[in-house]
DNA sequence: AGTTGTTTCAAACGTTCGTTTGGTTGGAAC
DNA sequence: GTTCCAACCAAACGAACGTTTGAAACAACT
């Protein structure tokens, strides 16, 4: 039987919870190889030991890491179509600016996005099998979603063409994204910032700011290419650039 | 004064190169604290303390093997553009197909090109300050003449608007670039392929087949989003896409 | 009060890591 | 032949890690 926990003093919440916790910023930050169980216990003001008690152990802590931020962003994308509520005439440009615009307000403004987004780019990069697997299984619904419902506004686009379309929306996505992140973020979570912002440099100072010129690019600019794509393949089947004949 | 090597038999190369060599694709694949100066001392078949003589420690070595895969690249880079010699009469679509084909035929064909953007990735994500300034030191110059020559192609574009469309080609570029690896490399460096094949399915079996649909589709994508651009700015200042007053 | 089962904790365990050590090798300089 | 020194190597060192242990603390029940 659980007992109501408590031992002395004020509020002392459930020792796991409090793990998953301090474990998230840290995982999503620095890494799972390079975060110790030592920082999570200390982070969460708890006994070493209580890591391998929870959970199996560090492993198995951080893939309930994942799968906590992989359906809470799941469940904040399906609040946040729903309220945006496609209206009846809506364009492809109205379309576009709306998913990215939940995208971005979630993921630049809210910790639990911003952890989210870091997770998922790491674990792409470099992550397990298994924790790949964790997060693939939770969000190609979703994703398969937001290309359809995307894709579904422009007619003329080839099934084979989708994945291209999909994959160029995709990259920009993340490029804007992280771009805010590697260079505003607080410098114990992004060392390298210095050298980023050289490299890429800061499109703007207010989060806000950023995310209505960042929605209004990409809208922009993608919504030229899919229709450039739409009518390509509307013309001729697969036409080559270097081949004018 | 240095010795010729050689105790024995064969062609025993300088001990250093050795290691660098051997370092390269470890570090690409699994990252600088993946790798144990074991692996890399195995691997290069050298003793352990070699690693420690002919570099200061392993930060040392990883260094040493980003500066080498940077100046690599720089030098292939400009051997490359210096050979496609933009014709007279180039269009916006030729120099962007160039530079998109240059990279992939790069990053894609090539072990060292591999190398080098996964180490770039690596380092821009997850890397130690020391790491990404030495990488954006020797590509800085090479990203700014890209994107340069890139837009000199379309007038109109205002100042403000470049690294924009700069940050869109390279969501795009690394995208797919990343595609490819994580889909077709070897399941020692990329484990957890399945679970990515799965999320973004592979999009050709052949790397040629993949490079020229890659580049068709990435010009044709972001010429007419380039376009759209130029000709908003011809338009109105900075019109926003949901005030169409 | 006593028993039971869950939770917490300080301490230690065994492993792996980067690095250092002390000594050997072998060709070049004298 | 002797000296010299860069290069190499087997072995060990100290630190940090994930995990385990055995006992203590605590609430709930009889």
């Amino acid at each position: 039987m659980p007992r109501t926990p408590q031992t002395d003093s004020a509020a002392p919440r459930d020792t796991r919870a409090r793990l998953l916790d301090a474990a998230e910023p840290l995982f999503a930050c620095r890494g799972f190889a390079a975060v110790s169980i030592r920082d999570i216990a200390a982070a969460a003001a708890v006994n070493v030991a209580a890591v391998n008690y929870h959970f199996h152990g560090k492993q198995s802590l951080y893939h309930e890491v994942l799968r906590r931020v992989a359906t809470g962003k799941r469940e904040r994308y399906l609040a946040a179509i729903r309220r945006a509520a496609a209206p009846p005439g809506a364009g492809l440009e109205d379309v576009v600016a709306a998913f990215y615009r939940i995208h971005f307000e979630d993921t630049l403004k809210t910790p639990a996005g911003g952890n989210f987004v870091k997770l998922l780019v790491r674990e792409m990069h470099h992550g397990s099998p298994e924790g790949a697997r964790i997060l693939q299984e939770i969000l190609t619904p979703m994703w398969a979603e937001m290309t359809e419902l995307t894709l579904r506004h422009v007619p003329g686009i080839p099934p084979d063409l989708a994945p291209w379309i999909a994959g160029s929306l995709h990259g920009q996505l993340v490029h804007f994204t992280m771009r805010w992140h590697k260079a505003h973020d607080l410098p114990e979570c992004e060392p390298a910032a210095g050298a980023f912002r050289t490299v890429f440099p800061p499109l703007a100072e207010d989060v806000d700011t950023y995310i209505a010129a960042a929605v209004d690019h990409i809208t922009r600019f993608s919504v030229a290419g899919i229709r450039a794509m739409a009518a390509a393949a509307g013309t001729l089947a697969a036409p080559s650039l270097e081949d004018p004949t």
